[in-house]
DNA sequence: GGTAGAACATACCAAAAGGTAAGTGTGAGT
DNA sequence: ACTCACACTTACCTTTTGGTATGTTCTACC
C-alpha cells in the first residue's frame, strides 16, 4: 500500500482483491446476496478457514456485508455493497483480459525452463513435453 | 491458475501481476526501454533479487522483454512487449479505481480491530452508497 | 591499488498466506 | 440417541513470498 507513495494506484487494488480467492468470492456474488455455505459450495477447494477470512477482509474492506439472521441453525448472506460493485466493474476489463489469455498463461506456465534459456547459453536440453 | 476452472479470468491475470512489486514495474516501464537500475532507482525499496526474480517472471509471461546489450559493464534493457501492453491497458480501470480509492482504502486497512468487533452485536456502519 | 557501479547469483531467514484437522452449539431429521 | 448441517473458531503445519547479506566479473575513476 504505502510502499509507492503516489503510483499508479493498481497496489491500492491489489490490497483489497489480492487474496487467492477474492475474485471468486466477488465473482460469485454478483448475483445477489449468497449464504456462506453456498459461496463454498460454488466456489470448490475452499477450505471454511481460509473463506471465513477472505470474507471477513472483503467485509472489513467494505465490498462486502455480512447480515447474520440470528437464527439458531445459522444463516448468514454475504452481499456486495455499492462500494464494491464499483470495484467489480474495475475489475471486468481484467477479468476479460483473463479470459481471453487464459490459454495462452496457462501454456506458459508449464514451461518454467524457458526463462532460464534466455540467459546467453543454453542448458544441456530442455524437457521437451513429448 | 487451474484452481477455479472456467470463471473469471481474474485469476489468469493475477497469475501474471500479483507479484508485489510486478504493477509499479509494469507502471514504470510504460515510458519505454528502460535499464535495470534505472527501474531499482525510480521504485525504490525492492532489493535486487526481487526485483530480478519479478522481471524474469514478466519475462517469462511474456509481458517483457530483456534486451541484453553485451557490454563488460552490463547494460540491460526491459521493455513491455505487445502482449504486455493489452494487460497494461486492461489494468487501466482498476488502477483508476485504486487511484481513486487511495484514501479510503488506506483509512479501513489502519483500523484492524473493527473487523473483530462485528461479532455478535450490530456492524457501525455499512458501506455509505457514495 | 582501492572503490564504485553495472546486472546479476546464491545462501539463508522471516513473515505471510494458505491448508488440515478438530471442535463448538443448536436444532431438525432418522 | 445419533447424525448431520450450519457458520464459524482454534491450533498447528507447509508453502510461498519477500528481504538481507554477500559474492562475482568487469571497467572506469581517483
Amino acid at each position: 500500500m504505502d510502499r509507492c507513495a503516489t503510483q499508479c494506484g493498481l497496489d491500492v487494488s491489489l490490497a483489497v482483491v489480492g487474496g487467492k480467492w477474492k475474485p471468486l468470492i466477488l465473482y460469485h456474488l454478483q448475483s445477489g446476496p449468497t449464504r456462506f455455505s453456498e459461496i463454498k459450495r460454488r466456489i470448490g477447494g475452499i477450505s471454511e478457514k481460509v473463506l471465513i477470512q477472505q470474507l471477513r477482509e472483503l467485509v472489513a474492506m467494505e465490498v462486502l456485508v455480512r447480515h447474520d439472521h440470528q437464527q439458531v441453525p445459522p444463516v448468514v448472506h454475504y452481499t456486495l455493497t455499492a462500494f464494491g460493485e464499483t470495484l467489480v466493474q474495475a475489475l471486468v476489463p481484467l477479468c476479460e483480459w483473463g479470459t481471453y489469455n487464459r490459454a495462452r498463461v496457462a501454456d506458459m506456465l508449464q514451461r518454467p525452463s524457458q526463462k532460464e534459456r534466455d540467459r546467453g547459453h543454453a542448458p544441456a536440453r530442455v524437457a521437451a513435453s513429448d
